[in-house]
Formats: C-alpha cells, structure tokens, sequence
DNA sequence: AGACAATGAGTCC
DNA sequence: TGGACTCCCTTGTC
C-alpha cells in the first residue's frame, strides 16, 4: 500500500485572502472568550428575554415619536417551533447537534415515538434489519452457485481498506452542483464529473492541475454518463437536455447519438430528459430511459435507435436509473420514481413484461447489480431505506435486507445512490452519502460518507474531513485502487486511507493544504512554521466559536488554482 | 446577516 | 389528471 500511497501528490486546496482574513478575525475572537462560552450563551439567551423586551420597547417608542399616529408594532416573543408552529420547543442546530421537533415522526426511520437523536437506528445501526432469507456461501450448495458464477474469484477475503482522508481536491471545479462522477476504466488517476449545467469535468487527481470542463456538450443537467466499451477515450452522457452525447475526452468533441427534443422547447409537458443510461457491450447497445417512463435502446455502431421506445415505469413518470448485469447480458434493471424497481429480460421488451418488480415505499433513485457476480441487487429509496436483495435467482417478493439510512432530500441535492465497491469480492461494501449531519468531535455539523456492509447492515465507517461542509450525495469509488472520490455541491474530493487516526488525519491535512496567491504571500511576509497558526487549528477555533451552523460554514476553505 | 431562489416529490381536492 | 400548496437538518449569491 505504501507504495501505491507514494505515488500520490500533493493537494492543491488553496484558499484566498478572503477567507485568510475572515479566519483571522474569528481567531481573534475565540482568544478573547473564555473556553466554557458556549454554556455562559446559553445562559444568557435564556435571562435576556426581558432586556429583549425593554429593548423592543423602547425602539417602539423611538419608532412612534418618529412616525406619531401609527400604532406601536407588538411583537411576540414566545419561542415558535418553525417546524410545527406551535409553542414550548425548538427545532433547528444547537451547536452541531440538530434537535428535532417532537411533534414530528422520527426524521430518519419516519416512524413515530422518538426522534432523531434517539432513533434506534442512529444509536445502533444494525437494528432492525430485516434478516436475509438466503445468505451467500452458507451451504454447500450456495457455494457450488457461487463458484460457478464467479470461477476465477479468490475466496480468501482481503483486508478491507478504507479511503478515509482527503488527499485531493478541486474546489469549486464545476459551476453548478456535480451530478455524477466516473473514473476512467484504464487511465486510474482520471475522473470524470458532470454537473447540473451540463458541463462535463476530466480531471487528472495526480497530476492535480491538469483539468478541464467542457461547457458545450449539454445545455443542462448531465445525469449519467458512461464509458465506451470498444474506445475507452469517449464516453457517453445522458441528460435532461433530451439528448446521448459521445465525447472525446482528449478533443471535447461531441457527437449527439439521439435527441429526444428536435424541435426545440414546446412547453414542459412535452419536454423529455434522460436520467437513466448504461451501455450493453454484449449488444453493443446504449440504453436510456426518459422523465415519462420509457426507454430507447441506440445501436452504438450506426448511432440510429433500435426498435421503438418501451414504457418501462409509469406513464409519466421518472425513470431514474438504469444497469446492465454485468454477467448476464440480457439482464436489465431499471428504477423510478413510481416507486419501483423492475428485472427485464432486453430480449422481450414490452410494457409491463418485466421479470420481476422490486416495491418501494417511495421513489427509488438507484438500483445496482452487484459488480462481480451480477446476482445481488442494491437499491437506494427516498424512505431512507437501502434495501439489498441477496441473489437474483432466489425470492425477489421482498428484500433480504432493509437498511435504515438518512438520504431522504428531494430537492436541491444530486438524489443520493448507495454504490457496491467494484473491488470487493463479497460484494457487501457499499458506499453511500449522508443527509443527516453527524457531531465531529463536539465542533461542527458534518455530513458523512457512509460505508455499509450490505451483508449485515452494519455501519463499517462513516468518513468525514473538517474543511467538507456541505453534503456529498455522489461518491465513487475506483474499480482498481483503494480510492473514494466525492461530489460535494461544486468540488471533488479524492479520499484515500490511511491510519484511522484524528491526530494523525490533522498532521496529513496541514501539510497537505498548500495556500497560493495573496495568502500565501502574507504567509511567507509573517513567516511560517507557527503551529497555532495551522489551517485545521484555524477552523477548529473558528468552529469553536460558530453560535450557529452558519457561522462554521465560514470554514470552508476556498480554492485557487495554483497552476 | 438576512432574504431569496433554484427546485422536486407528496398530498389534497 | 392536474393545480395548488407543503415540505422546511441546502447552497450560493446579492
């Protein structure tokens, strides 16, 4: 590993001169309070109500000797719930931690009785999953299965390694929110990103300044892209603009394999946008399927579609996700938002001729075939379940497993999609974003990327890095190394393990933050080596002192090229 | 610092 | 079936 490891640059996060300042004048703020002034707050805010009064009186009366004849304004001020509007309880951050409102279902299992903080699922994650009524290479028969399908697959179980601090990044790379990520099946230190803007990132994270964004491929969201099977230097892109593209990743140039809006804009209800896409090598087929339900299959030779458009969900309705089993070349899964997953054989492909459909309590935003074998199937539902169902061939009625899990945002956010490890010969690592914040460390709000093994729904680790504020619904990761990339609102972060130490990960992320142009200059001018002055002692003290979420967001460390 | 918008699924009628 | 309204642990910009 060392070695592999070695082979990995130095991070380019920069930060301007903006956020140099503003981080200097929350230090300066921090010094001056004492240690324990998070509980003095609290005090206060709760004895202040009456100063709060007086004050609000006497501005009235300021107000109405400036304005006389108007009525005084009376302002309440009973604490309201913004949640459920009713008095007596709070919603919303304390600190890092967010206190539900008791009025409401749990937030993440959606059940009633508790709330978040005591859900039975956030103090122990494997509670109640649903146990699998057929386990993998329990019997002897399972194993005969297995070997069959998976011949030249070791059975010894490799170590598992988890990418879990950030070595690389390109902050802000995109304009708008990355909406899917790819790494290249050959070239292992470039990755693809598509954004909501139809902009399609290659980014080189060794070489870190070698990047480009090709903005004239797509006229809007890029939703997902695959890699060409027979020239690994194009890929193709499915979008909401209607349209496949075929780029070259060396040129930008694009070719349109299919557009589903010749005539241009005729209102949104005739407006179709492709989400689902994947590529059948075995057929030589690119799938994708529309915001009405329905899927195309293009000949990826002649570039021309192949027979007519199958409705595969409901009419009108939002096909998601697309995937091919990677074993069994006819195999096709599909997801969408009427709440279904559903197996078709491509060979016979009508409407409502599925093999089997998959039933979920609400939208289904991914499903995926397990890497390897093609037997197991992961899907990602909006009721904050992950659900597994363990072998194609066995009983699909209901899923071997159900795991409780926050990733229930419907807006805003890129949909969130659990995604098996490519490398894992079980086939039970899964990655996956977080919603739902987690406290680090006492300090700040963070939004987790969780690794699940889907086998025993246990949480293996929730990873997380103090300069990540927002969330990061994509993560990938790499088919060959021991790699994780993230999407998070404009960035990419490349993860990579390393000793599951906090003390450690702060040495790793101030030697690796390199400051360019003004900042760096001041640095050099004031002289360098300071350890208080590091940037991770920076934006603990910063979130320190943060009253508010708000506040820390202030932490988010800015980047500039270097290059 | 606070307002606002982008934006999508669920629910009700 | 479709329109109006609601949800209200986002993110970025003005």
């Amino acid at each position: 590993m060392a070695s592999r490891r070695s082979q990995f640059p130095q991070v380019v996060i920069g930060r301007d001169s903006d956020s140099e300042e503003s981080l200097s004048d929350e230090e300066e703020e921090f010094v001056e309070e004492e240690d324990d002034e998070e509980v003095e707050e609290v005090e206060e805010e709760e004895e202040d109500e009456e100063v709060e009064t007086k004050d609000e009186e006497k501005t009235q009366e300021g107000l109405s000797e400036d304005n006389k004849g108007k009525a005084p304004i009376t302002i309440s001020l009973k604490k309201v719930c913004k949640v459920c509007k009713k008095t007596g309880h709070e919603a919303g951050f304390k600190g890092a931690t967010y206190i539900d409102c008791p009025m409401k279902p749990c937030f993440l299992c959606k059940l009633p009785g508790h709330t978040t903080i005591t859900c039975p699922h956030r103090v122990a994650t494997e509670y109640g999953v649903i146990p699998a009524t057929h386990k993998n290479t329990q019997n002897a028969l399972d194993f005969i299965f297995e070997r069959q399908l998976r011949p030249k697959i070791t059975k010894i179980k490799p170590k598992l390694v988890i990418p879990n601090y950030v070595t690389g990044a390109v902050v802000r790379y995109h304009s708008r929110r990355v909406t899917c990520l790819e790494f290249h099946p050959t070239k292992y230190n470039i990755i693809l990103s598509g954004d909501k803007k139809g902009h399609l990132g290659v980014w080189d994270f060794i070489r870190v300044c070698e990047k480009t964004v090709y903005r004239n491929i797509h006229s809007c969201i890029l939703n997902h892209m695959k890699f060409n099977p027979r020239n690994d230097g194009t890929v193709y892109g499915a979008s909401s603009d209607g349209t496949i593209s075929c780029t070259d990743l060396e040129t930008g140039l694009t070719s349109s394999l299919m557009n589903l809006n010749p005539n241009g804009w005729q209102g949104a209800s005739t407006w179709r946008m492709l989400y689902g896409l994947d590529v059948n090598p075995e057929n030589g087929l690119v799938l994708v399927a529309d915001n009405f339900g329905y899927l195309y299959s293009v000949d990826s030779r002649s570039n021309s579609q192949v027979g007519e458009a199958v409705l595969i969900h409901k009419r009108g309705s939002k096909v998601t996700g697309l995937h091919c089993n990677p074993v069994q070349p006819n195999l096709l899964l599909s997801c969408g938002n009427d709440h279904f997953a559903r197996l078709w054989d491509i060979r016979r492909l009508e409407a409502g001729s599925s093999l089997y459909q998959l039933s979920h309590k609400r939208v289904v935003n991914s499903a995926y075939f397990s890497p390897q074998s093609g037997s197991k199937i992961l899907t990602t539902s909006q009721d904050n379940r992950i659900r597994v169902w363990d072998s194609i061939f066995g009983n699909l009625d209901s899923p071997s497993r159900e795991i409780v899990h926050s990733h229930d945002f419907n807006r805003h956010l890129t949909p969130f999609r659990a995604e098996w490890d490519p490398k894992d010969p079980s086939e039970s690592v899964a990655v996956v974003g977080r919603y739902i914040s987690e406290n680090y460390r006492g300090l700040a709000a963070l939004h987790p990327v969780d690794y699940i093994n889907t086998s025993t729904g246990q949480l293996i680790a929730a990873v997380m890095d103090p300069n990540i504020m927002t969330i990061s619904p994509v993560n990938k990761l790499h088919p060959q190394y021991d790699i994780l990339a993230s999407g998070s609102s404009r960035s990419i972060y490349i993860w990579k393990p390393d000793k599951d130490s906090s003390e450690f990960i702060e040495q790793k992320v101030k030697k690796n933050i390199l400051l360019c142009g003004k900042a760096e200059k001041k640095r050099k001018s004031k002289g360098d080596g300071d350890e208080s002055d590091d940037d991770i002692s920076k934006a603990k003290k910063s979130i320190k002192s943060a009253k508010t979420k708000t506040k820390a967001n202030s932490i988010v460390l800015k980047a500039k090229d270097k290059c």
